[in-house]
DNA sequence: GTATTCGATGTCATCAAGTGACATCACTGG
DNA sequence: CCAGTGATGTCACTTGATGACATCGAATAC
């Protein structure tokens, strides 16, 4: 029988997006959070940068997942192909649980701060791929718009799968989005 | 002779950005900004929000313009040139100041919490243009597609101003930007 | 089988951000 | 002259976040 129970961070998880849907980001203490998973305020900060980090956990293997799609991809096609390769993967990742996004996407953006978390961590998203564009011998600019777009596809197709209903592909939402960004984006 | 110096909101300004650039955003305490401009830390946040706030004041005047911008363009004009005139007058707003658009960037980017706000800041602005295209009947989906494009033209071409000469032409920069965008964002 | 080390946690102290309540005092309009 | 206004100061307090140190079960070494 080990001192404490295993599993915290897992616990520390679900207590804080429970407690942020019931009561409001705000009204919700990390002292409350940790009572509520057993443990004490200072272990959620050793497993949680910050507050608001305790929803955005995973968002490494959503990054990593996008990257090696891209990086399967071969250099022959265009930056833009390759883009759309890695939003087909973050689809995967992204699309699984309907209620559950729903709920968080909902606590997050009822709050600022938490908005300003998910912003940067799709800026850090894109800023990875344009790297990686980039070492694949994309132009510099090229690399940024291609990356940057694929971000905003990724975003405005999530938010209507989001809002849509819970059967719906959001695999196919993406590839629709991006079909459409040509044509919005020409003048 | 007034009981205080007028411009403490000015005052706390300059100090911010001073001493962000000199020591750091996170080695500066509020405390520090409100001696060096002369009031109390309370004063200072009755002056702006909180402690990043104060490298965002005049937000409200960016967005304001280019809104304006966007609604003097005639609504038979596609969504994308209504965009293209907001960015117009944005780097009217954002162009002045090199050296002050260079400290004040190498502060934001050297932080992420400022960096946060400065995303957040920027997806507020898509989301008014995204609101404004609307209201002069373009369909849900392809206004936020074209202000968030908007948006990524905006920040990649003013980031390259910042890195680039004094004497280039942000104006330049985005049109130039703005025209490569569709050609990257074809497949 | 006992000793040692390790790892996750608890405890305590402390700092900084942010907020509410109330006092102050120069200026302003009557 | 006097009441009211507005920007500020003062004080008390909550909460987020971090460093230092202690604890104790478990794995590992011997």
């Amino acid at each position: 029988m080990a001192r404490w129970q295993e599993g915290a961070a897992g616990r520390l998880q679900e207590a804080a997006l429970r407690l942020y849907a019931e009561r409001g980001y705000e009204q919700t203490t990390v002292a409350d959070i940790a009572s509520e998973a057993g443990v004490t305020a200072r272990t959620f900060f050793r497993h949680y940068a910050d507050k608001r980090e305790v929803l955005f956990a995973g968002s490494e293997r959503l990054r990593d997942g996008m990257l090696e799609a891209l990086d399967a991809v071969p250099p022959a096609a265009g930056p833009m192909a390759a883009v759309a390769a890695a939003l087909d993967a973050s689809a995967v990742l992204l699309g699984r649980d309907h209620a559950h996004s729903r709920t968080r996407g909902a606590v997050i953006s009822a709050n600022a701060e938490l908005m300003e978390r998910e912003l940067i961590k799709m800026a850090t998203l894109a800023a990875a791929m344009a790297d990686e564009l980039r070492k694949r011998g994309v132009p510099a600019g090229d690399a940024s718009l291609a990356a940057e777009a694929g971000a905003v596809v990724l975003r405005v197709a999530f938010e209507q799968w989001l809002n849509g209903p819970p059967e719906a592909s959001l695999r196919d939402l993406m590839r629709a989005t991006m079909a459409r960004l040509p044509q919005v984006a020409a003048p």
